[in-house]
DNA sequence: ATTTTTCTTGTGTGCGAACACACAAAAATA
DNA sequence: TATTTTTGTGTGTTCGCACACAAGAAAAAT
């Protein structure tokens, strides 16, 4: 192994035994200032680093990760946040991480609450979690404060002292990139739309932080004289009424020329209007889902933002692993690239290797 | 380590001892068809996955890497990929693999040849290649091939037997999308020019398909009635010849509204016409150096195309270490997104922190 | 002065896999 | 039949580190 400096180099040198070594090293048992001293004096001469990959085996423990999830079967932009979560597990489990998902009904609070006991009751130690409900979400925290096991959440941050890290987009940001994008789009003086497909959950936040971002973007450029409206409908899953929500929407504002639509259901939009007569609109969206990469092929939708949902649960295990293989801190928020997807770069983007990346 | 397999266990199982599991797993030695049999059927049974934590440490062998790239101090470009590649090396140095690197003047093929004498030297068990000079690198891959060195090229491909990667954009796509994002900006019947900033090198084949891919772009949209033409400059480093230059090609070509830089040299021509009059045109470039992004926070530059040269350099190492350590094959051409930047989404992409990632 | 306690240190074992070595039994040769 | 050679198998050591244990030396208590 070439130059690599191993414990047992340290002690030579420093003229004691690889256990006394090895208690400066971490810090435990008792050791006399002197030897301390010389061994530490030794590490810096020689620039020891620990050999990880011993250590790792040597410690021979196991990490008990639990996750709670939305189930992707009530909602398919969470297979993007499990699957990416999976290939990091496949990348950590020889360090002896073992991960259990639990997954959650994504518009059912007491499916959460349920998932939670089961979460508690497996006693991990960490959790990784979606904090789509957020008194649920901040009971469970509490528990895990009691049970002092760090929490990494994605895709929604919470305040709350347990959380370690918290991995997603910057929602107030993404509303900014979408003024942008909407007003490359539009003729200069006209009216922007804001529309909220969702039910009421802990997004509510996220809404609005994307909905003042957007319109500090236009009230950037006042000289341009847009306008910002807003819309909020819950009834999305029935086709007959989104339908006729939409077709009213366009009806009654003649003077909208761009949507924005708030989250990942864009196409439900176009779905809605699909075989009906309708005005031509500007639409930017969220996610590379199937439905919307179709739409935007077809010109139909402008701009997709990409919130890289599968870098979100792959990160987020890797921090875990960070935090207990590699004992490094995590940093508190990570705010994950926005990025711009047409049809001409889309490709890129769904077949991006995560297979590749791990922890450092 | 909870449920995992050892050799040990599949030993026990199969009745007979850990050095026959050894010798069925690595096909050495010799072993009776019945334990052999035996043992494989055990392992199935069993799911048995080898700990590569534990076999990296048996192993201790050291993989030496080389690394043949350009030195940044003769083009700022390439400290992206150079610093991938030490992000990279941090999070595997302790699987073994030791790196070194080689430095060329980015304009001197003598420089190059003169490295890639101490590449060869320094007998590497592979080899990370930017392939700069044509001639030169093949030369280098052809040495390559005797010794039986393993190379990844990255930024530049080349046919050639022993290439086991590529790593990079592709060339001709990041001109279509230049294409669609030069037309966001121009006014329907103008002309489009591509400058090349650029002395020759193995770039020209690069050029030429980004080239391409505009022209291909604007031809796939004929009713709009675009032109392109092309531009070629080599003194782009003397100051005032590239002034002169800018300012007669914008007075000459009083129809060109929008410009595709060609390479990460955007800054240059804004630099040229710093503190001068101009006509004010679009412009597209490629990868986020400090001038770049200052001049597209100016909003002097409309686009960046941020091909992820630090990912680059990442994924280089990785699939190097994919291949000596994971003993997995590699895809021999993986293309990396090509990112669209504007001021509001610039910030993410710059602290994009590779630090977490690394090989499954 | 002797016992007990505390402090300090070295030695030894295990983690799981890789590989060298020794030594049977079987086959080939004499 | 005796002897070499080949085949097949188990045991033992190593990688670098974590941690348990024992034991000698010094300090404190009796």
């Amino acid at each position: 192994m070439s130059n690599r400096v191993t414990i047992k180099d340290i002690a030579e040198q420093a003229g004691v035994s690889p256990g006394t070594v090895d208690r400066v090293l971490h810090n435990r048992g008792k050791v006399s200032p002197l030897n301390r001293q010389k061994v530490l004096k030794v590490v810096e001469e020689l620039g020891y680093e620990p050999n990880i990959i011993a250590s790792t085996l040597a410690y021979n423990r196991t990490v008990k990760v639990a996750a709670l999830l939305p189930d992707y079967r009530t909602d398919p932009y969470w297979e993007k946040p499990a699957s990416g979560m999976l290939k990091a597990y496949q990348a950590v489990k020889h360090f002896g991480i073992e991960l259990t998902p639990f997954y959650f009904d994504l518009f059912d609070p007491n499916a959460f609450l349920q998932q939670a006991h089961a979460v508690l009751q497996h006693a991990p130690d960490a959790l990784l979690m979606a904090p789509i409900f957020f008194k649920e979400a901040n009971l469970l925290l509490s528990e895990c404060q009691k049970m002092g096991i760090p929490v990494v959440l994605i895709n929604t941050d919470l305040e709350h002292e347990q959380v370690m890290t918290y991995i997603g987009q910057d929602s107030y940001q993404s509303g900014v990139l979408a003024g942008k994008l909407l007003h490359f789009g539009m003729k200069e003086p006209e009216k922007a739309l804001v529309l909220n497909l969702d039910k009421e959950t802990v997004n509510a936040k996220h809404l609005l932080d994307k909905e003042q971002g957007l319109r500090d973007y236009f009230a950037s450029i006042p000289e341009k004289g847009f306008q910002v409206m807003r819309q909020d409908f819950e009834g999305f899953d029935q086709a007959p009424g989104m339908r006729d929500f939409m077709l009213d929407l366009l009806k009654k504002n003649g003077d909208v020329t761009g949507i924005f639509v708030s989250n990942s259901r864009a196409y439900k939009v176009l779905q809605a209007l699909e075989g009906h007569e309708y005005r031509k609109v500007k639409i930017v969206g969220f996610d590379l889902l199937p439905p919307n990469l179709a739409y935007l092929n077809q010109e139909k939708i402008s701009f997709l933002i990409n919130q890289n949902p599968e870098q979100q649960g792959y990160l987020a295990l890797m921090n875990i692993v960070n935090h207990f293989i590699y004992k490094r801190p995590s940093e508190r928020i990570q705010h994950l690239p926005l990025d711009i997807v047409v049809t001409e770069n889309a490709g890129y983007y769904l077949q991006r290797n995560l297979e590749f990346q791990m922890v450092g």
